[in-house]
DNA sequence: TCCAAACCCTTGGATGTCCTAGTATATTGC
DNA sequence: GCAATATACTAGGACATCCAAGGGTTTGGA
């Protein structure tokens, strides 16, 4: 976006807040800020390797869902709801995925209401590239610690959980 | 977005990698999943408090910028900076708060390219009233321990400061 | 002094996300 | 068996973000 900042503008709010006498809760809205940057500076790197695979994040995300899936394919709603995002956004996905020909659209077998989502063989290879590519470039060099790793994934996922993500454990 | 899944997706992911062989970077891959479903759901949770107000996250966070500001005004290019999006971020928000009242345009005093952005009368009204909300319902409620939200500060000041955000301490 | 390079903001376009319907198909209950 | 309810997908609209490009203003070196 820019050169940096001389100073973390994320502190300089958490201090106004004291400043103001919300010092109770400064902390935790900077937490909340900090997630909020962190997570558009890591979708950020990520865009930037998908770029040359004519990928976007969400509809990496959708790839990756199905090369997982045993018989390579899912239905919709299915994926929307792993994926956690509003069944639009995956119609949306699934549109231009389709369009590159790396999924196809097709008719549950039992279900009328339902659509499959189903990956081509493009679809396969490509997600496997871009894969190793963000594994390379994006999660291999996150620059977070083992041990901040271990606690973001037990931190994050306990708000997840309590957040109704899921009823796991 | 639905009902709760039986299983945590992300845990799920993480084994997906750890078959597949990619062992070595399925915790960064977690960790870095989770950053990004935890904002999603911090942003909406956020953005229905604002909502009642009139504003969305983006907005509010310039009405909060600019009441901390000593003259409640800021050259564009500088909120750009501070809030660390792209300046037709602004440009896009500013015009909205214009539209509502909450800011004002005006020409900087001695160079001809930039426009300051000035709060009006309202807009710092609205903005501290917005702010006891969140502070109320999404700060006040964050669900994280004091012991975790120090350590999400530090972990993602590291990463933010290594991002190139900025060259504090 | 003067023109090229740098800087600031805006417009237009591409994407993604969500919400609110609307259409079609299934399921349920009487 | 049929009507009422629930579920699945899609269309259209509101917002946000970024990038690329364009027009105006400053700055700085020849």
């Amino acid at each position: 976006m820019g050169t940096p900042l001389p100073r973390d503008p994320i502190a300089d709010a958490q201090r106004n807040w004291e400043r103001h006498g919300w010092g109770d809760v400064a902390a935790p809205m900077a937490a909340i800020t900090a997630i909020m940057r962190t997570q558009q500076i890591l979708l950020a790197r990520i865009e930037t390797v998908l770029k040359p695979f004519g990928l976007t994040f969400a509809r990496y995300e959708l790839l990756a869902l199905l090369s997982f899936a045993r018989s390579g394919a899912l239905p919709m709603n299915k994926a929307s709801a792993l994926l956690q995002v509003h069944p639009t956004s995956v119609t949306n996905a699934v549109d231009r995925l389709e369009k590159a020909a790396l999924v196809a659209r097709s008719p549950h077998p039992t279900d009328g209401r339902t659509t499959l989502i189903e990956l081509t063989a493009e679809g396969r290879t490509l997600a496997k590239k871009a894969t190793a590519a963000l594994n390379a470039e994006v999660f291999g060099k996150s620059g977070f610690g083992a041990d901040d790793v271990d606690h973001l994934i037990r931190v994050l996922g306990t708000f997840r959980r309590d957040a109704g993500d899921f009823t796991d454990e």
